[in-house]
DNA sequence: AATTTTCATTACAATTTCATAACATCCGTC
DNA sequence: GACGGATGTTATGAAATTGTAATGAAAATT
């Protein structure tokens, strides 16, 4: 998950793209021109900008140059080969040209947050964070240790967050497909994640059937 | 400026592509095939590959997988969105579609190199120095005798640190792509670096997983 | 060819995980 | 509120996983 600045003067473009990163976990901030951008660069501090070249006003190369060393992917309609060159040598991480399918942005936007290691693919809530990458879990910066099921079942929960999951779907998930023991095992350890996390109402019994996780 | 390996079978490409980044200051050095390309990566150590996806042998994909560090930027023939995907997913720092211009390849070298300059030839954590260049470690000044194996281990563990690495991604990494040995393996030669750097808590084990070298 | 080094494998010890059981408490229904 | 079934809680021992040291084969070096 990591924070991303989406700058495009065009509302539809901007709003399908912000969704689809949105979709596969990131935060997306939208802007619409060449100043709101750098005005949200300094507030938020974005881990990685989106930047079509064309806006209104200072143009993308220009924010560009102003720039340091957070990590950009241009978008552009022009496909001539001079803006291509003109955006990498500016120092652009990646460059991706108008139209675009939705499913390579965000194949370029992880390879591009991975090798800058600005992607921190974790999960926050209250004062827990779950790091999915290094398998760590913090609560209020203090590391908690989960052992494997344990770790497994709160993936389980995060994923399938405010969705009422029966115990025997937690069974297929988290143990083996075949798995044929007491559904009773799945309790104990949803009591022990709990009980570690000291989180007690946001993992929610559903009387009868199992439980949900609530944010 | 800097030592590439160009990985295409076609002999024009090849030297074309060769002769192109010669003009612009590098040193190429020209693989034709997967396995000519692997030996001449272990003993050249290139600071950047260009590698075609449709090899004789063993594939462009096949070959980055095996890859720890080294940047990569993809040529293929094929337009299709999930080479693109798959490439990108693998780790690849960029891509590009043949037929390109030269123009736009070496533009893409020049980003690709400015971006992952290496300016660190050395690790230091607590009283530990590892020198990548030369291949020694020190400790407290002191020179740590590292088998190639354990080298290659901690080399593996700095450049993913903070991340939890499998026993199968190690073997993958460290040994021989097609090396199908006892995951044991791995743990031992664990145990003999955390002996040799008297670092206890630094590797951590994950259970069940692997390892996880914390900084 | 002899010596040294590397390293995969093995056996056993130490540790961790986790399914189960046993009992306590809660929930909905009557 | 009483009942029965469902869930919460805690403990325990077996099983799985990892730590450790030793061994001998293979590879590298002399």
């Amino acid at each position: 998950m990591a924070k991303l600045l989406i700058v495009d003067d065009e509302l539809p473009i901007n709003r399908l793209v912000c969704k689809n990163l949105t979709l596969v976990g990131h935060e997306c901030i939208p802007a619409y021109d060449g100043v709101q951008a750098l005005s949200l660069i300094k507030s938020e501090q974005p881990d990685l900008i989106i930047l079509d070249v064309m806006l209104p006003g200072i143009s993308g190369f220009e924010i560009m140059k102003l720039l340091n060393s957070v990590p950009v992917i241009f978008v552009t309609a022009k496909t001539g080969l001079d803006d291509r060159i003109k955006g990498l040598a500016l120092g652009a991480d990646d460059y991706i040209v108008k139209p675009f399918e939705m499913a390579e942005l965000t194949a370029r936007v992880q390879a591009v947050l991975r090798r800058t290691k600005r992607d921190v693919s974790a999960f926050s809530f209250d004062d827990i964070t779950v790091d999915f990458s290094s398998r760590n879990v913090y609560k209020n910066g203090e590391h908690i240790v989960l052992t494997p099921k344990e770790f497994a079942l709160l993936e389980l929960l995060i994923n399938n967050r405010n969705l009422a999951l029966s115990r025997e779907k937690i069974l297929e998930k988290v143990w083996e497909y075949d798995y044929c023991g007491d559904t009773r095992t799945v309790d104990v350890h949803v009591q022990q994640l709990r009980h570690k996390l000291g989180i007690k109402d946001r993992i929610k019994t559903v009387f009868k059937v199992g439980y949900r996780f609530e944010i």
